[in-house]
DNA sequence: GGGCTGACATTGA
DNA sequence: TTCAATGCCAGCC
């Protein structure tokens, strides 16, 4: 690596990009992104990476639906603007959410680490 | 310029 | 087995 600043500036955009990598009806939990990135305990910055793309993403779409914990519940849901907003997201997408939580998440789930092979 | 917070995860006791 | 403490990075005060 030239330069490790670079790294933590490309983190945010490695998150999103990740993230947009995402095929519908799929999953992620911020440890498998944050795992991806090189940082396993850095899932915090992942999930505040998110919350930065509502303001930042603007013109991108990031499907911070699709970003959940590792419980497979809907951590995030209420800075969708509405509270069902992520669940519904979901759903729309073929997801099973119920109280949310993914149904199925085992299946669901998708890492990038393996999907990506990276 | 320094410190606290935040949509989590992992490990230890 | 469950509960608690610590670690991580960027943004905001």
């Amino acid at each position: 690596m030239k330069d490790v600043n670079e790294r933590y500036r490309n983190f945010f955009q490695d998150v999103y990009a990740v993230v947009r990598l995402v095929p519908p009806g799929r999953v992620t939990t911020y440890g498998a992104i944050a795992h991806y990135l090189g940082s396993r305990s850095a899932a915090r910055t992942v999930g505040w990476a998110m919350q930065s793309a509502h303001t930042f993403s603007g013109d991108e779409f990031v499907p911070c639906h699709r970003v959940i914990n590792r419980n497979g519940m809907l951590t995030g849901k209420q800075f969708f603007g509405s509270p069902t907003a992520m669940q519904e997201a979901l759903e729309a997408e073929g997801i099973v959410v119920h109280d949310d939580q993914v149904q199925d998440f085992a299946q669901r789930f998708w890492d990038p680490s393996t999907e990506l092979q990276a």
